[in-house]
DNA sequence: TTTTATTTTCAAAAAGTTTTGAAAGTTTAA
DNA sequence: TTAAACTTTCAAAACTTTTTGAAAATAAAA
């Protein structure tokens, strides 16, 4: 396997991971794209390298910038604007998990709380209800907690402790 | 809100979380539905609950009890089959977190491996694909690491570890 | 200014996913 | 056996998401 090849199975599997994870296809590969380069790219390049639109390109260049993982560049004299991405994984992963927390998390979190005031009688359904409801609750919170402490802490710090988790 | 209204609101919540698990709705819905019932229930009474079809139910039931989230049971006399939910959380995630394991960090892992062996040429272009590659394998081979030890580990070890890490 | 280069938008098309419902298959009871 | 109860399958329909491409908007150069 020589360069090419070795790059293009990598963008490809990267868009595949990306799209179980809320990022899709294009947008993944876009990611993998700009990762791999050690030169920012113009909208020009990323089309022509994976083979997609224009406005695929754009849209989805910008939803990278929305989500911190891709930047944009100008270069003097040059009209064209550049982008690189984040290659740093522990930050990428830091954004993802920012974003998904904002998405996901937070809203379930909300609804928990609104149930958790709401008059349940007291029957078996009811008490099944608080019970599940309140677990769900406990195990989240402490996701939630790490979430916030992982995007807080040094890279280095964390992934000691996971280290040391693992063992 | 009422029991009604509450079960309403977090079936339709759980709904929306597990489309962003990898989980469809209809999935996620379902094992919503039975995480809260006291009872174990028949596909009519899901199908009724949830307003969808025998057929969705019934692949999405079997779906479920693939992925270790929804257990079957027979009653005597009775010939329907009754379907009820593992109930704790921490289960559940770790049933989520070994499928996908086996979806998504085997394939991206097989395909650094693949590339970690390629012919790559010594140019700036090759040697950022080295540094990049080399970085995210690091990185998952810990998550990896960290699952498998989260399945094989008893919950309150895990909490406790967990805790002790958000202080 | 006007022209040219470049980016952005968005409606329509294509692609992908989920759901339906009816027919086929299976199991149990009579 | 046959009939009834129940489960499974799967092609077609409905729905959702992604992609395209051309037109509109913006910015820079002439």
């Amino acid at each position: 396997m020589n360069l090419e090849e070795a790059k293009y199975k990598f963008i490809q599997e990267w868009g595949v991971l990306g799209s179980t994870w809320g990022i899709n296809r294009a947008m993944a590969q876009i990611h993998a794209f700009l990762m791999l380069s050690p030169e920012s790219k113009t909208t020009d390049e990323v089309m022509e390298a994976l083979k997609i639109s224009r406005g695929n390109a754009n849209m989805n260049m910008r939803a990278l910038i929305d989500w911190g993982l891709v930047y944009k560049e100008y270069k003097p004299g040059e009209r064209k604007e550049y982008f690189y991405a984040e290659k740093d994984l522990w930050n990428v992963m830091k954004q993802i998990a920012k974003e998904r927390r904002k998405r996901e998390i937070v809203p379930i979190r909300e609804v928990l709380k609104e149930v958790s005031i709401a008059e349940i009688e007291n029957t078996a359904e009811g008490k099944e209800f608080k019970k599940v409801t309140k677990d769900i609750d406990a195990i989240i919170s402490k996701f939630d907690g790490l979430i916030e402490i992982a995007s807080k802490s040094d890279k280095n710090w964390f992934l000691k402790a996971l280290t040391k988790l693992i063992k």
